[in-house]
DNA sequence: TATTGTTATACTCTATAACTATA
DNA sequence: TATAGTTATAGAGTATAACAATA
């Protein structure tokens, strides 16, 4: 949990500064996609399953780093609203492939430029070279 | 919510990053604060009580950026553990000073250490000078 | 026997409305 | 009436155990 300013102690932190920054980014985010009436982990997941067409649910938790049972009601939101769509595995039968129907793939594409606006909005103190920077340095930290 | 790779969309923004190495730090964090079975946010707020001697309940949950209501199961927690202590106010009767116990400050010392050491370990993949980067550009990011 | 998806459950974090006691 | 702290409650997000169908 974030505090506001202690000096000294907290500032010093990465993870203090890394927490305050993510929370602002998710929030603006959350602001966006809410006029679609969809959170950020529906929108990591219509985009994991455009790049990955076909996964499994269980591909599809490992890739949202979190477990399956959470992934079953996050899945039935977006078939009831006809973006994503579950289709029984021909060999195995136990298993789903996971595929967007068009109106997902085309809400995505809607998605993506949201959430690019959102990344510039709330990093509006950086400039460009900045923020090339900060991605560089955060990959670095999150793919060790 | 984060995703794990899918290539050209979720990559190329910042808040997919931050949440990324935030998840990151802090699981890092909780994991050995768990030793003196704390969380972060206690650790926020002795933090803060130490740069504020005397505040009021009201003024910590502005600095934690949570709801008073938030405040009152976190202050029991450690005022149970001997680590703060709420004090009467004088002039106003209605509201408490708080303040940290001697154990609270000896604790808060060590914990100091433990975010240090913490924050190091998570951030491994970087030397000093692209982590001075970091912190810089993270705040300018939640300050603006 | 092991695995995919699911259900049930619980624990944490977060947010809001309503209550108390003082002012 | 307004404010500080509190209580009660509800909603997300997250995690685990156990179950059904299939392998």
């Amino acid at each position: 949990m974030p505090a506001a300013a202690a000096d000294g102690v907290l500032e010093d932190l990465i993870g203090y500064a890394l927490r305050r920054a993510q929370l602002k980014l998710f929030q603006n985010l959350i602001g966006r996609l809410s006029a679609h009436d969809l959170r950020p982990a529906q929108f990591s997941a219509l985009a994991v399953i455009e790049q990955n067409p076909g996964l499994m649910q269980a591909d599809l938790a490992r890739s949202l780093a979190i477990e399956p049972p959470q992934v079953v009601p996050l899945l039935n939101k977006l078939e009831e609203r006809a973006l994503a769509v579950r289709v029984r595995c021909k060999p195995d039968k136990r298993s789903y492939g996971i595929f967007l129907s068009k109106a997902g793939e085309a809400l995505l594409k809607e998605l993506k430029q949201i959430a690019h606006d959102s990344d510039r909005e709330a990093t509006s103190a950086l400039d460009d070279e900045e923020r090339g920077q900060l991605l560089r340095l955060l990959t670095k930290i999150y793919q060790a």
